[in-house]
RNA sequence: GCCCAGGUAGCUCAGUCGGUAGAGCAGGGGACUGAAAAUCCCCGUGUCAGCAGUUCAAUUCUGUUCCUGGGCA
C-alpha cells in the first residue's frame, strides 16, 4: 500500500506550517485537504498557503476552483488520490494537511459506491424540505430505509435529502450501503498526525487570528467577490468569514458583531473538528512545536519500522 | 466620613409574597459515508458575598462586616 503522512488538526493549530516543515524534510509535496482552499479568490478568509510558502513546497488541490463551482468529497478523493499516485511514481511523498475530516476520510477509506449527488433530485427534495418540513422527509425515509430514518434526526435536512436521494436513484437504503462500505479498506498506508493543544490557547490564537484576517482585508476580499457576482448564497460564501463579512455587507449586524460572530463561530468550529478527529482510529497526536518528534515519527513510518 | 444602589452560573442579569434558583450570552459533549468552514442533537449545583439573629425552614426578613458603583462632603 502505498505511505502517505496525514497532518490534521483544528482551525488555527498551524498546520500549514507543520506540514511545510515536514514536507521540506522529506523532499514531499502537499496535497490540501481543506473544503475552501479549493477556491481561488477567497484566500485571507480560508487562510490559504501564501505565495511564500507555495513556493517552499508545490501544493496541490488548493486554489483550482470557482466561487460557484460545485464540488463534493467523492470528487476531492479522486483528484486528490490522483496527484497522489503520480507523486508516487516519483517516489515523492505525500503529504495531506487540512482540517476537512470527511475529505481526509473519502481520500483514505472511499465512499460508498452509489450515483454521484444528482443536483435535480437534491432540490426537488430540499424544495420539498422547505414546503412541508424535515419532518414529512423523515416519515418518508422511515418507510423506505427505516434504520436511516433511526440514525438521522428529523431536522437533520441535509442528511435526510442525501439519504432519500439515495433511495430514489439506486432503489437502495443508504445505511445498508454505509454498513456494507463502513470505512474498513484503506486505499492508503496513512501516519496520521493530529495537532493539538490547549483549548483555551487555541482560541486565543483563533482570535488573534481573525483580527489579522480583518487587517489584511477580509471584508474587501468579500466585497470584492460580490462585486465580480458570486452571490452570497453560494456555498462557499456561507462558509466562516464570508457570511459573517456577508451579514455586514447586508447590513444584518453592525461590523464589531460580524467580528465577534466570526470568532465565536471559528471557536465552534475548532470544537466540532476536535470532536471528529478525537473518534478517528490511529491518529498520533503532538503539539505543533514537536516538529522534531514528527520528523522521528516520519522516518520510522517510512523505512518501514512503522 | 455620610447617604443611596448593588453583590445570585465564566459574563450580563432575572427571581424566590421565607420551602436551597433560571434566562440570554459564553462554554462543554456528541453525531457525521459524494453540500462537511455545511447540517444536526444533547447539556445549567451555583458556599444565591461573609458572619450572626428571627424561624420548623433564610438566597429571600433583620443586624453587622467586607467588596463594587453612584451621590454628598
Amino acid at each position: 500500500m502505498k505511505k502517505i503522512v496525514t497532518i490534521c488538526g483544528p482551525t488555527g493549530i498551524g498546520k500549514t506550517g507543520f506540514a511545510i516543515k515536514l514536507a521540506k524534510r522529506f523532499d514531499g509535496q502537499i496535497i490540501g485537504a481543506d473544503s475552501m482552499q479549493i477556491y481561488k479568490y477567497m484566500d485571507i478568509g480560508t487562510a490559504k498557503p501564501d505565495a511564500r510558502e507555495i513556493r517552499q513546497v508545490p501544493h496541490h488541490m488548493i486554489d483550482f476552483l470557482e466561487p460557484d463551482d460545485e464540488y463534493d468529497a467523492g470528487q476531492y478523493a479522486r483528484q486528490a488520490s490522483a496527484v497522489i499516485d503520480a507523486l508516487d511514481e516519483k517516489g515523492t511523498l505525500a503529504v495531506v494537511a487540512g482540517g476537512t475530516g470527511l475529505y481526509i476520510r473519502a481520500l483514505i477509506f472511499g465512499l460508498f459506491r452509489s450515483a454521484p449527488v444528482c443536483g435535480q433530485t437534491l432540490s426537488r427534495l430540499a424544495d420539498q424540505a422547505q414546503e412541508k418540513g424535515g419532518q414529512s422527509l423523515h416519515d418518508r425515509l422511515r418507510e423506505c430505509d427505516p434504520k436511516a430514518a433511526k440514525r438521522i434526526h428529523p431536522n437533520d435536512i441535509f442528511r435526510l435529502i442525501r439519504a432519500l436521494e439515495v433511495f430514489e436513484s439506486t432503489g437502495r437504503a443508504i445505511s445498508t450501503e454505509q454498513e456494507t462500505h463502513g470505512f474498513s479498506n484503506p486505499k492508503y498506508d496513512s501516519l496520521t498526525l493530529g495537532l493539538t493543544m490547549d483549548r483555551e490557547v487555541l482560541y486565543d490564537r483563533i482570535n488573534q487570528r481573525v483580527d489579522i484576517m480583518m487587517n489584511q482585508g477580509l471584508l474587501k476580499e468579500v466585497a470584492g467577490l460580490v462585486e465580480k457576482g458570486y452571490s452570497l448564497g453560494l456555498k462557499s460564501m456561507q462558509s466562516i468569514g464570508y457570511r459573517h463579512m456577508g451579514m455586514f455587507l447586508n447590513q444584518t449586524v453592525d461590523l464589531d458583531e460580524a467580528v465577534r460572530l466570526l470568532k465565536r463561530d471559528t471557536r465552534r468550529y475548532a470544537k466540532r473538528q476536535f470532536t471528529w478527529f478525537r473518534k478517528e482510529p490511529g491518529i498520533i497526536w503532538l503539539n505543533p512545536s514537536e516538529v522534531q518528534r514528527a520528523e522521528a515519527l516520519v522516518k520510522q513510518f517510512l523505512d518501514g519500522r512503522h
